[in-house]
DNA sequence: AATGAATGAGGGTTCATTCAT
DNA sequence: TATGAATGAACCCTCATTCAT
């Protein structure tokens, strides 16, 4: 059959993606068919090889585009005058309201990495240190300049890379907590992690 | 044909609670066939019907058996005349040292929560619940007598919780670290997040 | 692979009602496969299930189908001027020719009843009963009118339905009997069940 | 495991067959397992196999035991001094009254002569011809006798034993009429189809 | 005579993918 | 671009049967 009157490709395909984002992260993506896809679209399974290659593909193309998303994103946040203790706060500040927009991206990106087949699986790990080096460059940079007092930057910065990541565990809209009062709590908690040593540390 | 000489029920059943345990991890719940798990085990995958009624009840055992464990080991650490910092260090140093020696069950027990069906999701929730009450209390103590200063328990204790389990993303047998080094320098970050009051705070 | 030239849906489902039919009629139900039935048809196994939901389904709709085609045959035969005898010998004329034309759909209406699951068994026996309440309703009026004798309508009727049914047990395309002579031989045979009163009672 | 305290083979194999009978009967014999045999009688399906070779011998014995019981059951009935009309009086009474206490037999020895192999079947479909031969000869003999009225007595022998199967259609032991009511209601029947030539024919 | 563990085949069904239309 | 029909492989699971115990 013909292209449906009002349907328009890039249209379909960017509701293929997020009908896929939605998919992969609520049931993960050996658990989703194409046809599970396609229905959630409203089209045919057949209908999403005009878009995407493969299912992989389809993968791939989301957790990159996350990624570089992030990585653009962050990019935008200017903390080139700020001091480590400042910059610090910027990023968990960036990372938590980033990442609670976007639980589902957050979802695939840390849980089907094991389902990137090779290539896709290098590109995505290429990113995502780079984005990790982002908290690390701060904390030796904070380090070396007697902001932070710590032994460890690149294991510090994992954790708290992964306890800023464990929100998503337990956040819920509807929670006690809004995201702004979450942000402050995650921002006393890396300060602290970091070391930081000055007077105005929060009481978390 | 028949039992192949030497074998017996328990052996295979083990065997087989192992294949499916590493297959699982590796790989992921959905992604793993029954095929695999008894190829791995060497046996047919028909054979697994013997031990286990489903490929469903398979996973739900592992999570089972693995939060109960768990629970059972925490219960064999004695914290009765500890203070609150010191018990947070029993905490962490369990946690870290039980967890790095069960790569796999740590992982599946986060990852495939949305593999369960049902009545299983909601037994491992409970016995997960149980777990994670565990630092709670110790951080609320901690708090109610002044050997922490933290304004959020619970959230403390989720975000230790994701620290601790964040480990696993990284951590390699090989790796520069020993388990008594990390052991030591996620027990500091603890106290930090804690707000541990005191002169003796390790430098992290 | 996509669809092969010159192939038709309706076409195929056609076909695999058809296999089906035949399949079912000579093994049975239980004992046919899916994958014999496709292979009848000319097609994969998974091909059926563009057509039918599952095998229940398929089942069901050749008995569905034959009941509402039996009776809609029904309705073509006009005994609305005749009396009940000539209305009995209608009756079992269409029964004996219907049926020696299909006895594949005969057989499975009678066989398979028991591998119809809950909804799909009331809907068939629901359309039983109104074909089964065609003789009773004729041997009911001619007791009425006096045309025929007999004490019991509604065990006469399922009598006679089980001995024209019983027909197909032993019919053979080149046996020594013609259908007609069939046709002959249980209207008369009907007609004494019946009690029918008059002269001319051919002699069976 | 060693024999189950206070069981014997002869026992078991007794149950088995009562098992296999009524799961037959119910669900058609390519639909039921030998392990729901087994669980029906309590046992483990490997043990079937100490009392019967396969599945198709259990269905094979079933239905020659009960052809064999039948034509021995009948050899019981004593015929020799009646008429014509009374033995068919006596054939239909003994046949309708050993069916409706055996109806798993009758289901089965009609409905699964399709499942029965080469050999079997011919064993089955020889003893059924026997069978058949009864009325027939009765038939016959009336006919020579002028006791009935009939041109084709093998026809009508057919329809009289289909009629009377037809009764475990809608026999229920909850139903209107008793077995003695049933018996005289189809020896009214038969002898209508016979075209038993007397005066006291009883209205049906 | 029975169990329980195993096999190898096959069951119904779903899958990613292809392609004529 | 989309559909719908198809493939061939794979899915989970059950089967009849075997045999060490």
């Amino acid at each position: 059959m013909a292209r449906k009157v009002g349907s328009s490709g890039a249209e379909t395909a960017q509701k293929l993606r997020e009908s896929a984002l939605t998919l992969f992260a609520k049931d993960g993506y050996a658990a989703v068919s194409m046809r599970a896809i396609a229905a959630k679209t409203g089209v045919q399974a057949g209908a999403i090889y005009n878009h995407f290659p493969n299912k992989q593909d389809l993968l791939r193309e989301l957790m990159v585009v996350h990624m570089e998303t992030l990585l653009a994103a962050w990019e935008e946040v200017d903390i080139q005058d700020l001091g480590p203790a400042a910059q610090l706060e910027s990023f968990v500040r960036f990372h938590v309201r980033y990442h609670l927009r976007r639980p589902k991206e957050l979802f695939i990106s840390y849980m089907e990495l094991r389902s990137l087949e090779d290539t896709a699986l290098s590109e995505i790990k290429c990113l995502r240190r780079e984005y990790e080096a982002i908290p690390r460059a701060i904390l030796e940079r904070g380090k070396a300049d007697w902001s932070f007092s710590l032994a460890e930057p690149a294991v510090t910065a994992m954790a708290i890379i992964a306890a800023l990541n464990g929100i998503s565990i337990w956040y819920k809209d509807s929670g006690r907590l809004t995201v702004p009062e979450i942000e402050d709590i995650y921002i006393a908690l890396a300060a602290r992690m970091a070391g930081q040593i000055k007077k105005g540390v929060a009481n978390v």
